[in-house]
DNA sequence: ATGTTCTTGTGATTCACTTCACAAGCGGGA
DNA sequence: TCCCGCTTGTGAAGTGAATCACAAGAACAT
């Protein structure tokens, strides 16, 4: 089943899942695709498209099961059970991370830190310990770290995601400035400050240019 | 001209600019759509659809000027002067933007920072001292603030949000995982790390599952 | 001049995602 | 049992973006 998802299926995905978990905390047993497309910024019916790409999870007249939506999203996702990470660059960004609450909570568990500079190897952060490089390959393998966060600076990012490919990495969330390039079958997903406010700054002087029409 | 750009085109032709910066500070003096499509991840026709929605830029036979695109591009994005932004929620993430280097590298100054916390009140981080929220509005006034970075815990993200844009705020980046909903005109973008790495495991997951088939 | 080579700019086409619209089906009440 | 209100699941239609493909034009050599 489900062939070919796209981006933004998926991410919408993990955003119903949002919601359900919330749901289902207040104790909710049933959602419409209508109140779920509301809570999460979309349609009633990409709703339902997005989850009959995956099955048939509702019932006519009733609505989707909290729970068992719930269930099967985290199936879906492969959110059944807890990933483990490694954050790669521990400066600003990096650190952050280390200490950032959601993640244990959303299933994530940063097993290993890494760094290049010395003075900074050794100490503890977040209840990580930062590592040097050469420990890197040691780390993936002895916690099968399958994901790692790459947070150096832009110039180390691509060596940085190239070594965590070779340790056995499958999935690259890269916050350096750079479109990196990975070998075939390796994911990646970009996070970037500066690209998104400069979208912003774009909307805003659009916004504000009275060079033409209404709207 | 130019009429309804598209978000994705908007984010392509930032990498653009990046890498044009790049080239000029390398003192190249013309491009190809083709060497700008590989170095950015997009193909060459894509970076021609994408400049000629504005205007005519390049040379044919020769490609664009360097110099002369990076300014066309600088002043669509509206980036041919600085932006002042706000941060709002000085916990990990925040405290982490207000240290981040490539930010006045790349023309946004980070002129106000605002917590509840009445600890974090008074104290200097990354060269900006942090205020209470009541000095908000006044800040925001008086350093003309347009963009306002939500880095709260969740619960607070919507009130700050909506306090930036009745302040004056004209685009919000936000970075609670949560849809925030805010007056027509607002322009938002969102960063949420948790939803990104949900797309990796998906990604991992469904490459492994030997569920179905070849590609 | 003329021809060759190169690269842009852009209509036409293809492709993929979203929206529409409605039959199918469930539950509850009379 | 039969009807009615409600919501799902899904083909069909619509929309918008990416790709293709090629004419137009620029430089340069001969």
């Amino acid at each position: 089943m489900a062939r070919k998802t796209s981006d933004s299926t998926v991410r919408r995905l993990s955003r119903y899942l949002r919601r359900l978990r919330k749901l289902d905390a207040q104790d909710r047993k049933v959602v419409s695709s209508r109140e779920l497309a509301e809570t999460t910024g979309t349609t009633a019916a990409q709703v339902r498209k997005d989850l009959s790409h995956f099955g048939s999870f509702g019932k006519r007249g009733q609505g989707y099961s909290v729970g068992d939506l719930r269930v099967h999203l985290e199936e879906i996702l492969g959110l059944d059970h807890r990933w483990t990470v490694a954050v790669l660059g521990i400066g600003k960004i990096g650190s952050a991370l280390l200490g950032y609450g959601y993640f244990t909570e959303r299933g994530f568990d940063i097993a290993a830190a890494f760094d290049s500079d010395p003075s900074k190897i050794g100490s503890e952060l977040g209840g990580v310990r930062i590592q040097p490089l050469n420990a890197l390959e040691e780390a993936f393998r002895e916690h099968r770290i399958s994901i790692a966060i790459i947070a150096t600076p832009v110039e180390a990012a691509q060596d940085a995601a190239s070594r965590a490919v070779s340790a056995g990495a499958r999935a690259i969330l890269n916050f350096a400035p750079i479109k990196l390039s990975l070998p075939e079958g390796v994911a990646l997903r970009e996070m970037d400050v500066t690209l998104e406010l400069e979208g912003l700054c774009y909307l805003v002087t659009e916004a504000s240019t009275p060079a033409d029409g209404p709207e």
